[in-house]
DNA sequence: GGCGTATGCCTACATTGTTGACATGGCCAA
DNA sequence: TTGGCCATGTCAACAATGTAGGCATACGCC
């Protein structure tokens, strides 16, 4: 089945918002300067790599002549877009009319 | 570490939803109402166990004397509340301003 | 050349997700 | 009463996802 986990939207919707600029660190500090929760860099690797072999990413390694090492960066394809939406579909649905116990939004 | 998974979260919602009913049949019903996603009954008996040794839920067996056979029911204690709003913070956090992308809500 | 650092990739293991089988207890019809 | 049926609970086995940390390589700098 195509249910995705938690961490993998985390990082799905951490490549939407750097938009050109997903590389694996990139990402990385991303959640964790959003969500306050430590995460390794293994874990970010792995999982990238696991969403691209289910075609929920697409990756390219930069051309070698802006300077620096090689990174490989990620974008996410509408497969991907498509997955994100259903997962947070779900949790809205569930959550609707619990505004009292666990607070608004 | 306490990071808790999607289903789990689905689960305690459930729980939360059917406030004096949470028994797994029922837990599984409001599931796949709300979501449109098909749950094997295991999956929720053993999501269940697991959050309640994790603390997340408390279970007691009703009494007898109701009629019918006995059922498990379940209830979410503070802890388990806090469990989620964490989780959900952190998929908000990551959201907040990729509407244009994910559609709004 | 040698060192430090940033990046990628991998292995190993823990936790969570999923399925299907088996057990048990009450109900109903014969 | 007994036998079958259904709803519920529990378990064992396995698949997928989550997590930590190590090794390798390429680049910049001294």
């Amino acid at each position: 089945m195509s249910a995705i986990g938690e961490f993998e939207v985390l990082i799905l919707m951490a490549v939407l918002r750097l938009d050109r600029g997903a590389y694996a660190p990139a990402v990385r500090a991303e959640i964790e300067q959003r969500t306050g929760r430590s995460v390794s860099r293994g874990a970010v690797y792995i999982t990238l790599d696991r969403l691209e072999s289910k075609g929920l990413l697409l990756s390219t390694m930069a051309e070698a002549d802006e300077g620096g090492r090689q990174r490989r960066y990620y974008q996410v394809p509408a497969k991907g877009v498509r997955a994100i939406k259903r997962t947070l579909a779900a949790l809205e649905q569930m959550r609707d009319g619990l505004e009292p116990i666990l607070g608004k939004a």
